[in-house]
DNA sequence: GTATCTGCAAATCATTTGCATTCTG
DNA sequence: CAGAATGCAAATGATTTGCAGATAC
């Protein structure tokens, strides 16, 4: 992979965001500095970016695919009002092995989201 | 919600299947006996029958969404490789009500996911 | 110089929707 | 009959892709 001032301004933004963006979101984000910048550079960056395991997928009920510039292992929150994703802070469950034994199968990480209302959107009625 | 024929005949085949279907799964299997039914309605009846919980989406980084007619509480394993989803026997984990003490919102529910590859994969080196 | 990236525009593909018609209660 | 559900076809919207030019090493 070569180096590209697209990527790495894509990797400042996810790294320096605690708003798990989406593809859109970045696009729009970048294009504040640069007006030339494709919205398939930024998807075909952001699948480079998954593969290498630099940044994280968050696939959710909703629309659209968010994307995480910290891969530390930790879970989501995410609002069904807003639909905004926060982070928490819980530890990680300790299951893989167990679902590899029981199942018989090769198990390369899990996907762990909670659902319901954040707090700002409870007090605000939204 | 009025009683349908199409809706009758969706429920049967996602309570008798242990596929996990897609949208068009099912309405390829629905074609077979009522050619004459539509997609549209397929997605409308899923919609409502997933709002009702009478059906469970299962939402995953694969490209489309699967239908899971048993509502018991349980979770999934998803092979990276040949895209099945199988189910899993084990317990449910018991965070929601930490979740929502320690991030103050109000919690309906989770979803957790493994990923990986099945044994039937490993086995033929797909 | 060659492989990797990029911008652009067109293409995909799952899902949604408007509308006139048909069915359920 | 009134509201709900359907088929059909067109629309949407996120994501992908082909291609020719630009960039990295």
């Amino acid at each position: 992979m070569n180096y590209s001032k697209q990527r790495e301004t894509m990797m400042r933004i996810l790294r320096g965001s605690k708003t798990h963006p989406t593809a859109q979101e970045i696009y729009a984000e970048m294009r504040k500095n640069d007006p030339k910048i494709s919205l398939g550079t930024v998807y075909r960056n952001l699948a480079q970016l998954t593969e290498k395991g630099s940044v994280v997928r968050i696939d959710t009920k909703h629309e659209c695919v968010h994307y995480d510039g910290c891969t530390d292992p930790h879970y989501h929150f995410i609002c069904d009002s807003c639909g905004k994703v926060y982070d928490l802070d819980i530890e990680p469950i300790d299951m893989d092995k167990r679902v590899e034994e029981d199942f018989d199968c090769k198990v390369s990480g899990h996907s762990l989201i909670f659902y319901g209302i954040c707090s700002s959107c409870r007090n605000s009625s939204n």
